[in-house]
DNA sequence: CAGTGGTCTAGACCACTCA
DNA sequence: GAGTGGTCTAGACCACTGT
């Protein structure tokens, strides 16, 4: 009896993607390398070349590989995440350090942290954001403050916060683009609103075009979306700020008690 | 003087994909609505199927379409998310309700909860997991429990716990599929293990394939993973559990102090 | 310049859904 | 059976990157 070689009943774009994802999985190919041509690929596997180029952006779609226009196709390197938790509002960090959580992480590994206000404006608050400050949407009126966050100059996320106009008052809050020492946290304190409990509710999804674009954000990566509401030691909101980071680059990373 | 008209520099496959997001966004097409067929958006625009095709896969990316074989193009209904926080671990939930927080959440959508111990073996840990328990990946053995989270019968997400085989010693953790009242956390709290303290580290990324098949996942939805640590009162960590949850369906929400 | 990915065409056949 | 998406072919031209 002839022994018939086991067709591969795979399609062929599958199958290209399946020996790719091996090879890289298995290490042969490392953050950073290479990938054949997809000219090359088509005439290994004796596909058309939109065969090939199918197999690359399901690999795309995984995250696990980047196309650059003229240079070839490249595993995606896997970069250090920054870990950001809540000490982000540690009273204690703060006066310790002087630095925000932010730019330890950043200088931590290597790269030089820069924060930037793009923008102070008087606005109605989004509904999301009303709701969580007790505000009605169609008449209150609050500040909003848009942060960017970079490491050596590539942007990794961006917060919007929300202050209600009774709260910023005239403070620095409400105008200034730059916040000096201790930075936001440090003014809210001043104003007789010290950060005493959060709450933070965290989504992930993919970016709409203005945040690919914003953020440079690669093919296949997510974004973390969080809404980050601070309260007082009297639990009521003062403020809501939305973050949208790079889900590559970012992570959070919580340590807390368990409450009944 | 003839008024030229404006050509359209955009690529055919980005205006059609810039028009269909458009009317999403407008919510002339709203949840669940159906698409063109490819081969009319093709007439229409003038353009090859493949084109018209191409603009579709932007916007299955971007996760705001789902396509299904045989029957069209479908924008995705925008679906509750579960909302899991730290009161997952809390005493008295767990005493008053008998219920868990995702069987709460579950039911409050109208949904029926259910959920499944698929397996409990006894392993080495994975090195993350033996870093956050302390023990040498090459020689220690823990416990490994598999559980999946269904609401309606789809599956939504999965957690992995490790435990320490000292831990669990002869328990039913180390062996029972099925925990009784209260659940994991009761029993730990009988082995002399009341959790305390929580660290839950978060990151969203793309599903690998197993995962795309495990829980049903659709084109263009990150998945968020949560590396969870769990500590007894004298804070050492005692089990670690890795959950994979559905981007779409499950959102997280933690309300906690400000610990200096 | 040669080599790469990005886009597009105009077909083809298959697999699935639904009346 | 008509209509849908899924896959594939064999070309073509463009835009970008390197030497």
């Amino acid at each position: 009896m002839s022994q018939e070689p086991e067709p591969d009943k795979r399609l062929p774009s599958r199958r290209i993607a399946d020996d790719l994802r091996g090879s890289i999985e298995r290490g042969e190919l490392s953050g950073g390398a290479k990938l054949p041509s997809e000219r090359d690929l088509a005439a290994r596997y004796g596909t058309a070349r939109n065969t090939a180029r199918e197999a690359i952006s399901i690999l795309q779609g995984e995250g696990l590989v980047v196309a650059q226009h003229g240079r070839g196709v490249f595993v995606r390197p896997q970069r250090p995440l920054m870990r950001l938790g809540a000490n982000r509002y540690s009273r204690r960090l703060r006066d310790e350090t002087g630095l925000s959580p932010f730019r330890i992480e950043v200088t931590k590994q290597g790269r030089t942290p820069k924060t930037e206000c793009r923008s102070v404006t008087r606005e109605n608050p989004p509904d999301d954001v009303a709701d969580r400050l007790g505000l009605d949407p169609a008449t209150a009126k609050v500040v909003r403050r848009e942060n960017w966050y970079f490491a050596d100059d590539e942007p990794v996320q961006v917060g919007v916060t929300y202050i209600p106009v009774n709260v910023a008052g005239t403070s620095p809050l409400a105008s200034e683009k730059t916040l000096g020492k201790g930075s936001i946290y440090a003014r809210f304190e001043e104003l007789g609103y010290p950060i005493a409990r959060i709450r933070e509710e965290i989504s992930a999804r993919m970016p709409n075009p203005d945040e690919i674009t914003g953020l440079g954000m690669p093919p296949g990566v997510p974004v973390i979306e969080v809404l980050h509401t601070g309260f007082d030691e009297q639990r009521q909101p003062f403020e809501v700020t939305r973050f949208v980071m790079r889900g590559d680059l970012n992570g959070l990373d919580y340590n807390m008690p368990v409450e009944d």
